[in-house]
Parts: structure tokens; sequence; C-alpha cells
DNA sequence: GCTCTTGTTGTATGATTGTTCAACAAGGTT
DNA sequence: AACCTTGTTGAACAATCATACAACAAGAGC
């Protein structure tokens, strides 16, 4: 009978162990909200030890940060300076980002950030980013809205966030071409026509 | 020495005691969201014993349905088929429903909602039930829309729940009246002049 | 093959969770 | 004043939670 020598474990590098403690992070929040967001459920989704959330962001409360982070880093990324409101409106409703399981991440975390002052500090300052980034699109495709590109981009995502939730509710009513529709059925009066462009 | 021979409790009539931990349950979701939601802070807040929540409502998930249909309650109420459109801007975005509080309840429960199936029948009915109250005051108020009322029901009720998003991250930045203008402005080109009455 | 760094394990620990249930008593009824 | 219904209590319970930490071993460097 012989003993397996086959190693019992796996050594990755931090980063790519952190990296994979975050995406089993998002993926616990996709499928049990805040909720089933627990040590013992992200490690073994990880396929990795309880110790080692602890080791690597110090403690939960640390992991969730990065999540956090991780699921804000799609929206940010990309963002050119010259990147035009119809594309933006692609992305914004694309499958890929219009989707259910995006969106249960996104309630699992709006629901800490409303409770939480750190991720509430970081929420507020990625926001930010991604309204100016809103806002330029705006200006760029009808200069004539400069004014109000502030209320514009406010408005603008206020709808996109809404629509989402719709899809949550009743997902055999919502998808995400009727929701661009919709979006740009309200913008258009002011900013000009907004086709799809794909 | 005389033992204090003050009742050691108060017997409530069971509706009136289910509605006290009720409120406990709302007032416990404003405060720290889902995650403080639990057995021992809603009684303690709500200056009951432990057993009540299980001897009123079966148990924790007895409760948080019975929130659920608290929080929805003054949303349905006072709907009556002869709401005007500037009426129902005007309840949506008052000072009392357009709220921090109110919002980190609802961001609480839309989280629970996206990963409980019970609760999510519950959220549709009543969600559908809204919906055709907006496209009533709609079609009320531009009679021309009403090929596109459902849509622009859903934009409606779609704006208010990212602009509620936006103040629940930046409250600084969104009022109430803010948001209301907001809204107003994106709707205005598309269904007529829509004045605050107050 | 040896060493050394460092990522990893898993048990131990104590706090907290939701539920159960037998005993209790408040307060109306008679 | 002696009921009796029923709302209420609080301890007991098992399950689950996050964290700490000493022992371990993978794998690179030599």
């Amino acid at each position: 009978m012989t003993i397996s020598d086959a190693p019992r474990f796996r050594r990755y590098a931090s980063e790519v162990r952190a990296a994979m403690l975050v995406e089993a992070g998002l993926a616990t929040l996709a499928e049990g909200g805040i909720t089933a967001f627990t040590v013992d459920n992200i490690c073994r989704r990880a396929q990795a030890s309880r110790g080692l959330i602890a080791h690597h962001f110090g403690g939960k409360d640390g992991l969730l940060v990065a999540v956090y982070h991780a699921a804000y880093t799609p929206l940010l990324a990309d963002l050119s300076p010259d990147l035009t409101l119809p594309a933006l409106l692609d992305r914004l409703f694309s499958k890929a980002h219009f989707s259910r399981a995006t969106l249960n991440i996104w309630l699992a975390l709006w629901g800490e950030v409303a409770v939480n002052a750190d991720l509430q500090i970081e929420h507020r300052r990625n926001y930010g980013a991604f309204r100016a980034a809103v806002a330029r699109a705006i200006v760029r495709h009808a200069p004539t809205a400069a004014p109000h590109a502030d209320d514009l981009a406010t408005a603008l995502i206020a709808l996109a966030d809404g629509l989402w939730l719709e899809l949550c509710i009743a997902p055999d009513l919502m998808t995400a071409p009727r929701a661009r529709q919709i979006c740009a059925g309200l913008l258009e009066p002011l900013l000009g026509p907004l086709p799809p462009l794909i």
C-alpha cells in the first residue's frame, strides 16, 4: 500500500491566490447575496483552507473591500476620453454587464455600502470617476447640453441602475435591448439620436 | 425590603405585538442592513424576549416577509385611480419617502429578494400593482403617451430608484427636490410640463 | 540533496446565530 | 377571589460564525 506522494496543495503567488479568493467572493455574492458571504463558503468555492482569507486580506472585511474594488473595475476600465455616448450605452446595456449575476453582486454590495463607512468612501470615489466619464461623453455628443451635463449624467446612471433593478425583479419582462431602448427614448429628446452601434 | 410587584412584562394583542416586531425589524434594517437583521437585535430593540419572533411569525424568515410587506405598504396605499402625475412625483420625492433610512431598508430587502424565491414572488406582485398605478397616472396626464405607457412607467420608476441610490452614495449632492427636478426634466419633453404642486 | 522562504493547512477557540420548549404570569372572565 | 386562556419569558441547544496560530510543506535557490 503506497501513500500517494502527490502534493497535498498547490502554492500560488500571493497575488494569484488573492485573485482566486476575490473571484470566489464575487461568485458567492452572485449566488447567495451578502448572507452567503462567509469565510467557509468562499474558501470552499476557491478550494482553499479557511486560514487563507486572513492571511491574504487580514480578514473577511479586507476581502470584501477587494471584492468591491473588483466589481467596479470592469466599469472603470476602457473609459477612454473619446468614448462616444452610443458606445457607452452599448456597453452599459451589453449582455455581459446587464445581467442578473452582475446585478446580484451589486445589490449585495450596495446593501453593505449603505451601512459601512469604509466601503462608502471607496464607493464615492469610484462613482465620481464614472460619472465624470459619462458627463464627458454627454458633452461630446451634444455640446449644447454642457450646462446640464452633471444632471444628465446623474439621470443616465440612475436610469441604467433602475432598469437593472427591473431585470432583477422580473427577468422575463426586462432584457438588455429593451432597457437600452427605454433609456435612449428618454434621452433622445434632449441629446439627439442615440442609435445602437451593433 | 419589598420585592416589586409591578408586572414583569406587558401583554399585547397578537397583532399589536407583531406590528411592534415588524417596526423593530424595519428600524434594524435601516440602521445596519441585512447583516444586522438578527433575532437578538430585533427583539432587543422591540424590548421583547427572543422567543416572540418564532411565536408570532414562525421564525426569522416569516418576520422578514412581514417586514417586506410593511415596507411596500406606504407605497401602495392611497393610490387612488385619479391620482395625477405631478402628485405622484411629489409623493415619490417627498422628504419622508426619498430618505436614506427608507432607502437603506430597500437596499437590504432588494439584496435578499434577489436571492430568496419566496420574497421574489411577493415582490413581483406588489411591484406590478405599483407600476400599473404609475402607468394609469401617465395616461391620464398625457393620453397621447398611451401606447408607450408601460415603457414610460418602467422608466419613471427606474429613474426614481436610481436617483434614490444616488442619495445613498452621496447624500450631500442629492436632495429630494433635485431628484424630482432631474426626473421631471427627462419626462417633460415626452409628457408635457410637470410642475411641483407644493 | 539540502536549505530557506513563505504560502498553506486545519484545529482550537469563543462569540453569535436561530430554534425549541417547559415554566410562567398578565389580565379578562366568571 | 378563583379561574383559564394565551401572550411571554429565558435557558438550553446545536449549528455556524470569524479569527488565531502552531505545525507543515511546496518549490525555488543553491
